[in-house]
RNA sequence: GGCUGGUUGCCCGAGUGGCCAAAGGGAUCUGACUGUAAAUCAGACGGCUCAGCCUACGCAGGUUCGAACCCUGCACCAGCCA
């Protein structure tokens, strides 16, 4: 699972696609083949969680780190207060003692990608620290007059906002003089001198290295972007269900987690598989052969999938979803399973439990949350897409279960559609 | 502070008194075909005790037999002016 040691970690961020855009290319290559290189990247606290977008950031700094350099994660106790403009519309602020506790979460998410011991050990910082002493009036003066307002509009993230009928409020227009300052204090005091982010980063980016070029000319910095991952239509990558697929175990479960990756598209594993785990080219092309000469086996899918769920859920957790995986998709009929077995596999499902007796389906689907409402349960049964036990529901929206249905005399098995699994538990007598 | 325009379902966006649970598009869901993939085709897409009823078109009131549509006030957004 590590990778060969590169002669140069910029040839490997390219040849895995992870750099979309980036100061001088020869000065940048050449500095980090020269020695340690102390980078940062900054993570807002925006939600409770951070989500699998982010994890591109992450391991492009693990990656980074392994290559010998320092990282410095940066958890915005301050930008997150702001709020970075988004193309569409204002954010609603949230109040300091959510974002504070947003920080902690944050944190405790990155912390285990990152090693923090060692001659190159990585260092947790927020910028709440150099912020929150600083005037309003030390702020316009020593930090607003390094900044051209027409600059400031010609950003994207800016300019975008201004030509919307939506707007943008002054507290957003200012975000990037706060991450400008943000590069130049790590400047100051931990000699960093290259920045990462996102592509939609780049104008902070820039930003922050013109202010360093203003305040501290003697300086040298750098920044570099990761791509935008996206699927095969060009459409955003990550979402699922509905919903954005979450580090944090209680917002997207270690199965869910698992089975978004192993449902990645064929077209667009061999991307997934260089950007987002530490296989070496050798294996990534083996996995590549597999995809298109046996797609249907889905090495390269199950192989994505176990590699992030440990990366991000730990060992255990990604061989158990796993085994719960194969168990529940096997194509095998679910009451050959033994008690041990299935008992394991349902339990990394959603789950319900309902009193013993006979209940409709249409129950079953909304008790385990498969369906929201029951209307839209009916809908799924009117539409042919119930499953019991992995038996298509016949009966139409009448259709019930009872003792009869259950496995090992206590479970029922519920599906909706082709993949969506959830375990409903009849308890009591 | 003044003026003008705006606020419609997850998003965009039509709708200017009854035929409106509200056109159209997107997203999403389901089916068929497959491989827990994509593409394609088809259907669905507020809720419920579902041939009916309830809740909805920024919020609160009003006019009317009847309002997303008219009137009043309020809130918020944008643009212009000062």
């Amino acid at each position: 699972m590590t990778s060969a040691p590169a002669a140069n970690v910029w040839d490997e961020l390219t040849w895995r696609n992870l750099i979309s855009a980036s100061t001088d290319e020869t000065a940048l290559k050449q500095m980090l083949g020269a020695g340690p290189v102390t980078y940062y990247i900054g993570f807002d606290p925006t939600a409770p969680s951070l989500h699998i977008g982010h994890l591109v950031q992450i391991l492009t700094m693990r990656r980074l780190q392994q290559a010998g350099h320092r990282p410095l994660a940066l958890v915005g106790g301050a930008t997150g207060l702001i709020g970075d403009p988004r193309p569409t519309a204002e954010r609603v602020l949230n109040s300091p003692e959510v974002v504070a506790g947003w920080v902690d979460k944050l944190r405790a998410q990155i912390e285990p990608f990152l090693d923090f011991t060692g001659p190159n050990a990585a260092t947790m910082v927020n910028n709440l620290d150099w912020t929150s002493g600083m005037s309003a009036i030390e702020f316009l003066r020593d930090m607003g007059k390094h900044f051209r307002v027409g600059k400031m509009l010609s950003k994207d993230a800016v300019s975008a906002r201004l030509n919307s009928d939506a707007g943008i409020s002054y507290t957003e227009f200012s975000y990037q003089i706060l991450q400008s300052m943000d590069y130049l204090e790590l400047n100051r005091r931990h000699g960093c001198t290259l920045q990462l982010g996102g592509s939609d980063q780049w104008g902070n980016l820039t930003a922050g290295i013109d202010l360093i070029h203003r305040v501290r000319p003697e300086q040298s910095v750098h920044a570099m972007s990761t791509p935008l991952i996206t699927k095969a239509d060009g459409s955003k990558f990550g979402k699922s269900e509905g919903g954005a697929i979450w580090l944090d175990p209680t917002m997207t479960s270690p199965y869910a987690f698992f089975q978004f990756w192993v449902n990645a598209e064929d077209a667009k594993i061999v991307d997934y598989l260089k950007v987002f785990t530490f296989r070496t080219a050798e294996e990534i092309a083996e996995l590549a052969e597999s995809a298109a000469t046996r797609p249907q086996a889905r090495e390269a899918q199950r192989a994505l999938a176990r590699e992030m769920t440990t990366l991000v859920h730990g060992e255990l957790a990604a061989t158990r979803v796993e085994e719960a995986s194969k168990a529940l998709f096997g194509g095998g009929d679910l009451s050959g399973l033994d008690e041990g077995t299935l008992g394991d596999a349902l339990a990394e499902l959603p789950k319900a439990q309902l009193p013993r007796g006979e209940h409709s389906v249409i129950d079953l689907l909304v008790a385990t949350g498969l369906s929201k409402s029951k209307s839209e349960a009916r809908r799924t049964l009117s539409d042919g897409g119930g499953y019991v036990n992995n038996a298509k529901v016949t009966g139409g929206e009448a259709a019930t279960v009872s003792t009869s249905d259950l496995l090992h005399d206590r479970w029922i098995l519920v599906r909706r559609g082709r993949r969506q699994l959830a375990a409903v538990e009849l308890v009591g007598e």
